[in-house]
DNA sequence: TCTGGGGTCCTAGGACCC
DNA sequence: TCTGGGGTCCTAGGACCC
C-alpha cells in the first residue's frame, strides 16, 4: 500500500500543536503566586500519582506516574509543593486558552485539556514563527499560562516540533519544522520513543529491528513497519515523511461510550456501602449523559479489590439490565444498584467500583420498544429540576438518598485549591492574601 | 476414508493517548 | 498502610449466515 491508498495525502498544510507547560501545575500557579518559583506538582484522583510536575520538581527527581507514598521523604526534604487536582479550575483555563487559539486560526481542534492543533495555513511560512509567538505571548498575557507551539507539516511534525519547543530554550517555545532540512535534523535526533503513538510496546519492537530515533523510522518501509505495528505504525511513517495522514477533526466525532469509575479513599467491605458508591457514580453518570444530549443503551458495573496484591483477589462486572435507553438518573441509579448488588460477594476488600456505558445514542433517536410507554416527560422534568438546582448550588446539592450522605469512601483531595473561577464561594478577594 | 467458501458481526484484549 | 480516570483505535478469533 502506497501512501494515497492509506488515505493519506502530500501535505501543503500548516498544522501547529500547542499546549501548556506542564498544564496542571502552571494553572496553580496563576492563582497562587507565592508557589511560582518552587518545586510542584499535582496529583491524580485519590491523591494517588503524580500526573504533573514543575522543571523545579523534576530536577529533585520527581517521576511521573509516582505514587505519593514513595516519595513522601523527597517532599518532606526539599519542602516540595504537593496539590491533589483541581479539574474545575484546569478545565475553566482550557476553554479561556482555547477562547484565544480561535482569534488566531479559523480552524482549532481541541485535542485535549491542554493541547489544541491549529491550522496556520492561512499564514505566510516565513511569517509563522513571529505569528506563533505573538500568540503564546497573548495567552501567557491573559490567562497567565505559559505554552509551547510546534508547527509542521502533519499533525505528527507538529507534535515533535512541540516537544522540540518544549526540550531546547533556544527555541524561545516555537519550534517550526516546515523546513525540510531542518526537519530531517531534528528527527535524526529524536528518540523513537517520544513519537506520538510509538508507545512503551512499539519502541520495543522498533528498537529491536535497530529502528532508535524518528528518522530512522521515517527512512523504514511503510509496509514493514505496517507488519509489526499494524495501519497505525505506517501512518506515523508517512506522516514523518511530511504526508499527512491525519486531518483536523473539526467537529468532535460521536462518542463511543462514556464511565464514571473511581477508586475509594478507603476500601468498602459491605454490600451496602457499595450499592451506595455505585449510585452516586450513576447519579453523575447520568448528568454527563444529558449534558452531551445522549442516553445509554448499553453498560455495565465492575468492582475489583487491590491489583498490588496477591491474595484476596476478585474482579467481577456484569452487564446492567436497562429495559430501554434512558438517561434518567433514577433508573440508572436504580439499575446500577442493582447490578452491584448482584455482583457482591463478601468476604473481600474492594479498593475500585465503576459504572461504564458501551452503546450510546442521541436523545431522540434512539431505538424504541414499540411494548413500552414512551413517554419521558415526567422523569425528564424531574431530571431537569435536578440539573437546575445542582447547577446553581453546586454538584451533589440534590441526589437521590440511595447514593449516600456520609460518602466516607469517596474520593480523597486533601490539597486541592479552591475553585477560583468556577465557584462564587472560592473566589480569590483582591487585598487578602490567597489560600 | 471423505468434511466448502466467503462473508459479516461481535467481543476480548492489547496498545496508545492525555 | 498508601499506586488515576477516561477515552480511542486495531486485530484476531469465534459465531453465524447462506
Amino acid at each position: 500500500m502506497d501512501a494515497a491508498q492509506a488515505g493519506c495525502e502530500v501535505s501543503d498544510e500548516c498544522f501547529a500543536l500547542i499546549d501548556g507547560n506542564c498544564f496542571y501545575c502552571s494553572c496553580e500557579r496563576v492563582f497562587d503566586p507565592s508557589i511560582a518559583r518552587r518545586p510542584l506538582f499535582v496529583l491524580s484522583n485519590n491523591d494517588g500519582c503524580v500526573i504533573s510536575r514543575t522543571d523545579e520538581a523534576k530536577a529533585l527527581g520527581i517521576r511521573m506516574g509516582e505514587p505519593l507514598f514513595k516519595i513522601r521523604d523527597l517532599v518532606r526534604r526539599y519542602g516540595i509543593v504537593v496539590r491533589s487536582s483541581n479539574y474545575a479550575l484546569y478545565g475553566d483555563m482550557s476553554r479561556r486558552m482555547n477562547e484565544i487559539y480561535a482569534t488566531f486560526s479559523p480552524d482549532v481542534e481541541v485535542y485535549s485539556i491542554d493541547e489544541s492543533f491549529l491550522d496556520l495555513s492561512h499564514v505566510a511560512e516565513e511569517e509563522r514563527v513571529t505569528y506563533a509567538k505573538n500568540m503564546r505571548e497573548t495567552v501567557l498575557k491573559w490567562t497567565g499560562i505559559p505554552t509551547c507551539v510546534g508547527i509542521g507539516p502533519t499533525k505528527t511534525l507538529a507534535k515533535v516540533a512541540n516537544k522540540a519547543a518544549k526540550k531546547q530554550a533556544a527555541y524561545g517555545g516555537v519550534c517550526d519544522l516546515t523546513d525540510r532540512i531542518e526537519r530531517d535534523l531534528c528527527l535524526d535526533g529524536f528518540d523513537v520513543d517520544d513519537i506520538w503513538g510509538v508507545g512503551a510496546a512499539s519502541a520495543a519492537k522498533l528498537r529491536g529491528m535497530g529502528i532508535d530515533t524518528a528518522g530512522k523510522l521515517r527512512d523504514a518501509d511503510p509496509k514493514r513497519v505496517r507488519g509489526i505495528l499494524t495501519v497505525v505504525g505506517e501512518k506515523i511513517v508517512h506522516e514523518l515523511t511530511g504526508v499527512s495522514c491525519m486531518p483536523m477533526e473539526l467537529v468532535p466525532p460521536q462518542r463511543q461510550g462514556m464511565a464514571v469509575t473511581r477508586g475509594f479513599s478507603s476500601p468498602i467491605t459491605d454490600v451496602v456501602t457499595m450499592r451506595e458508591a455505585v449510585s452516586h457514580y450513576a447519579v453523575r453518570l447520568a448528568e454527563k449523559l444529558r449534558s452531551h444530549g445522549l442516553v445509554a443503551v448499553h453498560g455495565s458495573v465492575f468492582m475489583h479489590t487491590s491489583p498490588h496484591k496477591a491474595v484476596g483477589r476478585r474482579h467481577v462486572a456484569a452487564e446492567m439490565r436497562l429495559d430501554r435507553a434512558t438517561d434518567d438518573t433514577l433508573r440508572l441509579c436504580a439499575a446500577a444498584a442493582d447490578t452491584a448488588a448482584r455482583l457482591w460477594k463478601g468476604g473481600y476488600a474492594y479498593v475500585k467500583a465503576g459504572v461504564v456505558l458501551t452503546e450510546l445514542a442521541r436523545k431522540g433517536e434512539e431505538q424504541v420498544d414499540l411494548l413500552s410507554c414512551l413517554d419521558t416527560s415526567k422523569t425528564d422534568r424531574v431530571s431537569s429540576v435536578l440539573d437546575e438546582i445542582n447547577g446553581r448550588f453546586g454538584r451533589g446539592m440534590l441526589a437521590p438518598a440511595s447514593a449516600g450522605i456520609a460518602r466516607e469512601w469517596s474520593t480523597k483531595a486533601e490539597m486541592r485549591s479552591p475553585k477560583y473561577t468556577t465557584s462564587w464561594h472560592e473566589l480569590p478577594v483582591v487585598g487578602s492574601p490567597l489560600r
